[in-house]
DNA sequence: TCTGGGGTCCTAGGACCC
DNA sequence: TCTGGGGTCCTAGGACCC
């Protein structure tokens, strides 16, 4: 009988800010998306004054102002030393763990007597050690896990924190699901719940009840195993290991827009050089490698250049990569345009060492392979960015803004918090 | 001034081939 | 009126997630 908890940080990176701003406790707090584009995180207080998740903000800059609401950009040095240290309490609470995002992970509760004792124990734990609320859902599959964790969080009368499924009678749970929007189901997004809706499956409980091969045929085989999950059935299994990724993209907006070829080229060499090291750390080469710019789907002229360039032999090295890449970039760029963004995927991935023998290739310089490990290791300990290829350029004028970000209080030495 | 994130996987449909 | 297939590869766009 499997028992996953799905645990996670509340609001977590308006919580995150308010760990080192405690004069916030109580105050309404927004957090913004990369360059400052959408609201990405609210606190409580900023919800209650119904504050839209990912809509854009500068159309409620100005409510902002008027709730006296502290407009956060992401700080994401401080979120991701926050996660690991979240991440690392948690797992000594269960054998096993899988990290699912930056602020939330499932463990593997099978066989554990008293999980509400435990899932209160490690709130407790968490909130003491670094300060961040949590909420715990359990339940039989994963999809359980998660909706139980919606229910420990925003259905009244069960909202403390903690909600397991097993406290319920079977009668019990399907009045409570069908009180549930299909849309809150993991993996029902708005046009599958559109969807749904339109077939008169509005609820988790219909949404359980439906037959499995009418799903199947006018759905997908993805949503008939969320339907077996709401049934108590565990499809997902935990998955401990990290998979390896099958496409790993690297993009980002620019502060500015720019129509300058020199800025695309510093740009897509960063991403190229991201990336690259992405695919090192999961130990796969690459056969494709995308390029894409875009100029302002809302501006006068919305322009997508997209354009793959295959490499004869898969590889991982940041220079092969490059190199493509910016043959990539050549072929789309179009003059006199004002891009936004800019960003490469890399695809057709395979484990490195499996890379297929070829007779009239040279065979990979162990020089390059020593010179890239080098390279990863140098960045990995003293900060990204501090090596890099010379087409990154020195002054990257393509960065994002970030007009109001919090100190990285933990990961940074001249900004730790000093208590006077 | 003028503003709209980033990442992963899936799939329908077109191109091409026999 | 209806009627001419099926497999593979590729990719743009869709859908989902946080």
């Amino acid at each position: 009988m499997s028992v996953f908890a799905l645990v996670d940080g509340n609001n977590f990176y308006a919580s995150c800010e308010r760990v080192f701003r405690p004069d916030l406790t109580d105050k309404p707090i927004v957090v913004l998306s990369n360059n400052d584009g959408c609201v990405v995180a609210a606190s409580a207080e900023a919800k209650a004054l119904g504050f839209q998740m990912f809509g854009p903000y500068f159309e409620i800059a100005g409510l902002c102002r008027k709730h006296g609401v502290t407009v956060f950009s992401s700080n994401y040095a401080l979120y991701g030393d926050m996660s690991r240290r979240m991440m690392a309490i948690l797992a000594q609470h269960a054998p096993s763990q899988e990290v699912y995002s930056i602020d939330e992970c499932f463990l593997d509760l099978a066989g554990v007597s008293d999980t509400d004792a435990l899932a209160r124990r490690m709130r407790e734990d968490v909130w003491r050690r670094i300060g961040i609320p949590v909420s715990v859902g359990i339940g039989p599959s994963k999809t359980l896990a998660k909706l139980a964790n919606h229910v420990s969080k925003r259905v009244e009368g069960w909202d403390d924190g903690v909600f397991d499924w097993s406290w319920l009678s079977p009668a019990e749970t399907d009045a409570l699901m069908a009180r549930l929007p299909v849309g809150k189901v993991w993996g029902v997004g708005r046009r599958l719940a559109a969807k749904l809706i339109d077939e008169h499956i509005d609820t988790a409980l219909k949404l359980k009840r439906a037959d499995p091969r009418w799903l199947q045929r006018n759905f997908s085989v993805t949503l008939e195993r969320t339907a077996a999950e709401l049934n108590g059935a565990s499809c997902l299994s935990l998955e401990d290991a990290a998979q390896p990724r099958q496409q790993i993209i690297s993009s980002r907006s620019f502060g500015e827009k720019t129509a300058d070829l020199a800025v695309l080229t510093a740009a897509v060499s960063h991403h190229i050089a991201r990336a690259g090291e992405k695919l090192r750390e999961q130990g796969s080469a690459a056969r494709l490698v995308g390029v894409s710019v875009r100029t302002s789907p809302f501006g006068d002229d919305p322009y997508h250049g997209y354009t793959v360039v295959p490499l004869v032999h898969p590889s991982d090295d940041t220079m092969a990569l490059a190199g493509a890449a910016l043959a990539g970039l050549r072929a789309v760029y179009r003059r006199g345009l004002r891009y936004q963004k800019a960003g490469v995927v890399l695809m057709e991935l395979s484990p490195r060492e499996r890379r297929q023998a070829d007779l009239f290739a040279a065979a990979p310089d162990p020089r390059r392979q020593r010179l890239m490990r080098t390279l990863d290791s140098i960045n990995q300990t003293y900060g990204h960015g501090c090596v890099k290829l010379a087409s990154e350029a020195l002054t990257p004028n393509w960065e994002m803004r970030q007009d109001v970000r919090s100190p990285r209080y933990t990961t940074q030495l001249s900004e730790l918090l000093l208590i006077r």
